[in-house]
RNA sequence: GGCAGGGUAGCUCAGCCGGUUAGAGCGCUGGUCUCAUAAGCCGGAGGUCGGGGAUUCGAGUUCCCCCCCUGCUACCA
C-alpha cells in the first residue's frame, strides 16, 4: 500500500491535566487514524506534550520543583490516559525530547538562512517593576503602567524575529486554491479575514526566561530560547525526525491536523509561514473543532462542572462515550455534555437499533435453521436493500472524510433502519409457517450483511464493540475484510452464528453523581482558598455617590461615571452596565466601590476603580447601602 | 464600530440555482407485529419559516430596511 496518512493532534500544554476537551481532540483524531488503517493506508497517529515556556517554569517553582519535573508529572498523566483509552498513536511527543530540541534548531537554522529570520529589537514601554512589556493601547494616561500604575519606560530587549509579514499573500493564495484546507468552513472565512488584515513580523525569541529551546549553537546567542509556539509547531515534524533521522518524513505532509478552535491561528497562519519557509509542503487539512458545556453551561474549574473523560468513560463504557461524542456534534460546533444525552444515544441508537439487531438475527436464525446463515440467496431476494445500505455507507464514508462525524454516524444508522424495516415488511416467521424458508433465510441473512458491513464501517469509532460484532458474524475486521465487504461488496461466507449475551445493557439511571464528577476536589480547593480577615481587608470598599453618568459611545456595555468617594476629586469610573441601568438613574445614588484597584484603561477611558455588584441569569444588581451613608464610607 | 455566520415544529437541525399540501431526528401521542435488550415497525398532533417592505404568475429560498443571537476583529478617545 503506498497510499499515506498522517494525522495529528495538538501537543497538550502541561499546566493543566487532561479534560474532555483534550479526549475529544483525541478520540476524533484517533478515529481517523483507524479508519485510514481499515482502509489499509500506511498510517502515522501523534499526539504529545508540549512543555516549554514561561508559565511551566512558573508553576514548577511555585510547587517547589523543576520545570522538567513538573513537565514529567503531567505528561505522565496524559499518556497514562491515552493509554486507558486504547489511543491508537503510534508516536508520543513530548517538546523536551531530546530530538525534537535537535529538529527544532535545525529548522530555526534553515529559516534563518533562508532570510526569514532576523534580529531585532522589540521596542515598547516596559514597566521595570512588573518587567513586562505593554503596547501603547494598554497604557494608562499615555505612559503609565495598567498594572501597577507606576511610569513606563520605553525599552528595547533583543528579539529574533519571523517575516510573517512576507507570507501573507502566499496565505491567501493557499486559502484560496485548496477550499478544504481550513475546517470547518467558518472558522476558516475568519482566518483570512484575519490575514487579510496584514501580519507583523512574528517574535520569535525571547530572553526574560530560560525554560525552552535554545538558539542553534552556530548562532552563538545563548540569552535566547524559542518562543513555545515556534517550538510547539515544530513537533510535527520534528516527531517524523525532521532534523535527524528523516526516514519518516515520508509522512509528511500531515493530512489531518486536529485542532482545537481557539489555537486554530496558530495552526491554520503560523505553522504554514513556517513550512513554506523550510521548503514543506502544507498539511492537506487543519480541522478546527468546538467547546464542548456541560448541561449548557461553560464548563470552567471555578464552576467545578469541568467533566472528567475517565469517570465518564469508566461509568458508561469507553466506546460508548466515544459514540455518544462524534454522534452528538457537528464537527466545528460546540457540544453540550449532559448524563441525559448520553443515557438517550447508548439506549436509543447502541441499545435498541444496533445491539438489539443482532439480537433479532441470533433469535431467527437459532429457530429457523440452528444458527446457520447464508447469503447465497439474498441479492437474488433483497437486491434493493443491500443497494441502499451501500448508497448510505459510501455516504457515511464520504462524510467522515469531511470530519462531519455526526452525518457519517447518521447515515450509518440508516443502514441499520433498513434492516430493522425489513424485518417487519417480510416478517420470516410468517415465511416459516408458509413454508417459504428460503426466502425467509435470505432476510435473515441479508440483516446479518447489512450488521457486518456497518461494523466494518463503525470499527474505526468503536474497535472492540465491532469486533464482537463481527466474531458472531464469523468474520474479523481488518483491511482485507473492509475491501471484500465494503469496497468489493461481496456477502458473507457460510456460517454459524454465535449466541453473545447483549452488547449494550440499557442504561436505567444517571451512574454519575450529580451535580459533577469532580465535586470533592472542588469542596476541597474552597477549603484551601479560605482568607483571612487581613487579607480581606486588603480590599478597600468604600461608599460613593454617583455624580454624573455618560454612556461610553460606540460601546454596548460601558458607562462613564464620576464617583465621589469623599476624596479631594471625584473618580472616574468605567463600569459595563449600561444594559441594566440608564445613565439617568444613576445619578445621584450610591453604590459600593473598590477603592484601591489599580486603575485600568478600558476603551481608551481611565477607570479608578470598580462597582461592586451581583449577576445572575436575570441580570445584574448593584450592591448599595440602605440607607445613604455619607461618601467615604467604608464598607468591611 | 467593521467583517462573517445564523434566526424554520417543544428541542437539535436539513431545506441547492425561487415553483405543487415546508422536511428529518429526538420528544409527545395513537396503533400494530412478535424474531429481539417492554426493542422494532406504521400513523398522528405540532410551524405567522425573526419583523416590515420590494421584485415576481409564484419567495423560507432574491433585493432593501429593522430587530435579535453567535463568532472573529477593532478602539478609530
Amino acid at each position: 500500500m503506498n497510499q499515506k496518512a498522517y494525522i495529528t493532534t495538538p501537543i497538550y500544554y502541561v499546566n493543566d491535566v487532561p479534560h474532555i476537551g483534550h479526549a475529544y481532540t483525541t478520540i476524533i483524531a484517533d478515529t481517523m487514524a483507524r479508519y485510514y488503517r481499515l482502509k489499509g493506508y500506511d498510517t502515522f497517529f501523534l499526539t504529545g506534550t508540549d512543555e516549554h515556556g514561561q508559565k511551566i517554569e512558573e508553576a514548577a517553582i511555585s510547587r517547589g520543583r523543576t520545570p522538567k519535573e513538573y513537565a514529567d508529572e503531567i505528561s505522565g498523566k496524559f499518556k497514562a490516559l491515552w493509554d486507558e483509552f486504547e489511543i491508537s498513536y503510534d508516536k508520543f511527543i513530548r517538546t523536551t525530547d531530546q530530538e525534537h530540541k535537535i529538529g527544532v534548531q535545525k529548522a530555526f537554522s534553515t529559516m534563518f538562512n533562508s532570510g526569514d529570520i532576523y534580529k531585532g529589537e522589540y521596542e515598547g514601554h516596559y514597566c521595570v517593576s512588573c518587567e513586562t512589556f505593554f503596547t501603547d493601547t494598554q497604557l494608562i494616561d499615555e505612559n503609565l503602567c495598567p498594572d501597577c500604575g507606576k511610569e513606563t519606560r520605553i525599552v528595547k530587549e533583543e528579539s529574533y524575529f519571523f517575516k510573517l509579514s512576507n507570507y501573507q499573500e502566499k496565505l491567501l493564495k493557499w486559502y484560496s486554491d485548496d477550499e478544504k484546507c481550513v475546517l470547518p468552513k467558518g472558522k476558516k472565512s475568519e482566518v483570512i479575514s484575519f490575514v487579510k488584515q496584514g501580519l507583523r513580523d512574528l517574535s520569535i525569541t525571547r530572553t526574560s526566561f530560560d525554560w525552552g529551546v535554545k538558539l542553534p549553537d552556530e548562532i552563538n546567542d545563548p540569552k535566547h530560547v524559542m518562543y513555545v509556539w515556534l517550538d510547539a509547531l515544530l513537533n510535527y515534524i520534528t516527531a517524523l525526525g525532521y532534523g535527524n533521522d528523516e526516514k519518516n518524513m515520508k509522512y509528511w505532509p500531515a493530512t489531518i491536523q486536529l485542532v482545537g478552535k481557539d489555537i486554530l491561528r496558530f495552526h491554520a497562519i503560523y505553522w504554514p509561514a513556517f513550512l513554506m519557509s523550510l521548503g514543506l509542503p502544507l498539511p492537506k487539512h487543519i480541522a478546527a473543532h468546538g467547546w464542548w458545556t456541560r448541561n449548557g453551561e461553560k464548563m470552567s474549574k471555578s464552576k467545578g462542572n469541568v467533566v472528567n473523560p475517565k469517570e465518564v468513560a469508566d461509568a458508561y463504557g469507553l466506546e460508548n462515550f466515544r459514540y455518544f461524542m462524534l454522534r452528538e456534534v457537528p464537527f466545528g460546533q460546540d457540544g453540550d455534555f449532559s448524563q441525559k444525552a448520553l443515557i438517550d444515544r447508548i439506549n436509543s441508537d447502541l441499545s435498541n437499533e444496533l445491539g438489539n439487531l443482532l439480537n433479532r438475527i441470533i433469535g431467527m436464525s437459532g429457530k429457523y435453521s440452528d444458527f446457520n446463515i447464508s447469503s447465497k440467496d439474498v441479492f437474488d431476494y433483497h437486491k434493493k436493500e443491500l443497494t441502499s445500505v451501500m448508497e448510505h455507507i459510501r455516504l457515511a464514508e464520504t462524510n467522515l472524510q469531511d470530519m462531519q462525524t455526526n452525518r457519517y454516524l447518521e447515515e450509518l444508522w440508516k443502514a441499520l433502519t433498513i434492516a430493522n424495516q425489513s424485518i417487519t415488511v417480510y416478517e420470516p416467521w410468517v415465511k416459516m409457517k408458509e413454508g417459504d424458508k428460503e426466502f425467509a433465510f435470505a432476510t435473515v441473512a441479508m440483516v446479518a450483511n447489512i450488521l457486518a458491513k456497518v461494523s466494518i464501517v463503525l470499527h474505526p469509532v468503536m474497535p472492540k464493540t465491532t469486533q464482537k460484532i463481527a466474531k458472531t458474524l464469523n468474520f474479523e475486521i481488518s483491511y482485507d475484510t473492509y475491501k471484500k465487504f465494503i469496497e468489493d461488496d461481496s456477502l458473507l461466507d457460510d456460517f454459524k452464528i454465535e449466541k453473545i449475551p447483549p452488547l449494550f445493557p440499557k442504561v436505567e439511571g444517571e451512574l454519575l453523581n450529580s451535580p459533577t464528577p469532580s465535586v470533592k476536589e472542588e469542596i476541597k480547593k474552597e477549603e484551601d482558598s479560605l482568607i483571612t480577615i487581613d487579607q480581606f481587608f486588603q480590599t478597600k470598599l468604600k461608599i460613593g455617590t454617583i455624580l454624573d453618568a455618560t454612556e461610553v459611545p460606540k460601546s454596548k456595555k460601558l458607562l462613564k461615571l464620576r464617583v465621589d468617594l469623599g476624596e479631594e476629586k471625584p473618580r472616574q469610573i468605567v463600569a459595563g452596565i449600561k444594559e441594566f441601568y440608564s445613565a439617568e438613574s444613576l445619578l445621584n445614588t450610591q453604590v459600593c466601590v473598590v477603592a484601591n484597584l489599580k486603575p485600568a484603561k478600558i476603551m481608551g477611558l481611565v477607570s479608578e476603580g470598580m462597582l461592586l455588584a451581583a449577576k445572575d441569569k436575570e441580570g445584574l444588581s448593584l450592591l448599595r447601602p440602605q440607607d445613604s451613608k455619607k461618601s467615604g464610607s467604608s464598607v468591611g
